[in-house]
DNA sequence: GACGTACAGTGTACGACGTACGGTGTACTA
DNA sequence: TAGTACACCGTACGTCGTACACTGTACGTC
């Protein structure tokens, strides 16, 4: 919070920028990211929709704060713990916050500058991977790795019409394997009946890739 | 192409359903998904805006062919390698892609229902994983592994404003670095530094990642 | 020829959107 | 008491998606 804010509040205003993009992220996790509108977001603030102007220079940079509000959810990556727990955790943590959030998702692509938390948070992984003994250059490859893999799993999961074992089952049976004819499309089957009986967990999905990785890159830091 | 819009284009009708998506995605190209509108987009093919409704039934339904569209652009993964091989080319193909039509990211998170030209892809990789030897189970998270990390990958490079290394030297330089204070950003600050040094090419950064995650899921099939 | 039907394509209109602009009102300073 | 600053808002403009009712033309059938 600015000191400009701090003074509004002290000065009793009703709006902040905070509270705006606060309720912001609110709605889009009710409605959706069409579902929000200046109109009804200030509706929402008990506001007249120009009154949020006085905030947010515009929808634009209010959907920049949403996302950066957003990755302030993420756990940083702690420090004091060998490098594979401490990217486990926030990992892990990411695809929590973005499941929770998934249009933040579908914004990230049209936001070119990244916020303060964004920021921060690079900042923590990137020095947890240097003090594990990563390289420079490598570090940032295995930085593009995992966010990569998050944020693509975080994607994928959005773009799935079910969260839970039974939802799976459910839309497996009676929505996807009715389109799949078994002859055009044998090995979709195949593993549309195996997840069926093994049930679907998108937090074990995400752990089984996400210990591949972290394995994978072990050998290429160099021990300290 | 369906038996309806043969006979629509045998008859002389002069729009499609064809050549609206077409028209559509080279749109989106152009201006962003942003700029796509009914009403661009029917001039943009000579048509009124409510010609389009007779070939799409709504906005939603034309970004869903759009981007089952982007995904008639992948190489399906050829047969008669090693899977590796196989892998390795559809997915620098989808990057490539994606690369071309970076809009189409942002929507997928959006758009819940498979198109024909993902489910036969899905199809191929699935096939590919099963022959190579991997076991249902395994070939399912295999492809959730490497599918987040394409799309992950892609989404990531869309958010960032660059895309040689020239650009992204000058980016940094003159834009990333000064809003990166040493002492609160030192290692952001290091490795922007090493990444100016070494340049910064896209596909080498994804080469890197996607080889990493193949040799680390070899182990995981069965030999045949 | 005349007439009916089907359907590709359109003009108009409605409600909602982002936001520019020019107000209010209240709280504080001088 | 007058002046100033600023949080807040009402109105209006151009644009959006699209419902609805309409045009014109092509092609039967007599």
């Amino acid at each position: 919070m600015s000191a400009r804010e701090q003074e509004q509040v002290a000065s009793g205003a009703v709006l902040s920028k905070q509270r705006v993009v606060v309720e912001a992220v609110r709605l889009a996790d009710r409605e959706g990211v069409d579902g929000l509108s200046m109109r009804r977001l200030a509706g929402a603030l008990g506001a007249g929709a120009m009154s949020l102007y006085h905030y947010v220079a515009s929808k634009e940079e209010l959907l920049d704060a949403m996302v950066d509000l957003v990755f302030e959810e993420i756990e940083l990556a702690p420090e004091g713990t060998d490098w594979q727990s401490a990217m486990r955790r926030r990992a892990i943590s990411a695809r929590q916050v973005l499941a929770r959030h998934p249009w933040a998702i579908g914004l990230m692509e049209s936001r070119t500058s990244a916020g303060p938390a964004n920021l921060r948070h690079h900042e923590a992984v990137t020095a947890c991977l240097r003090k594990a003994g990563f390289p420079v250059l490598m570090a940032t490859h295995a930085n593009w790795l995992l966010d990569s893999y998050v944020y693509g799993f975080a994607l994928h999961a959005a773009s799935v019409p079910f969260d839970t074992t039974d939802e799976f089952a459910d839309m497996a049976e009676n929505v996807f394997l009715p389109q799949l004819p078994p002859d055009e499309f044998p090995y979709l089957n195949e593993s549309a009946a195996a997840l069926i009986a093994a049930g679907y967990d998108p937090a074990e999905e995400f752990i089984f890739g996400l210990d591949l990785v972290l394995a994978a890159l072990e050998p290429l830091r160099v021990s300290a």
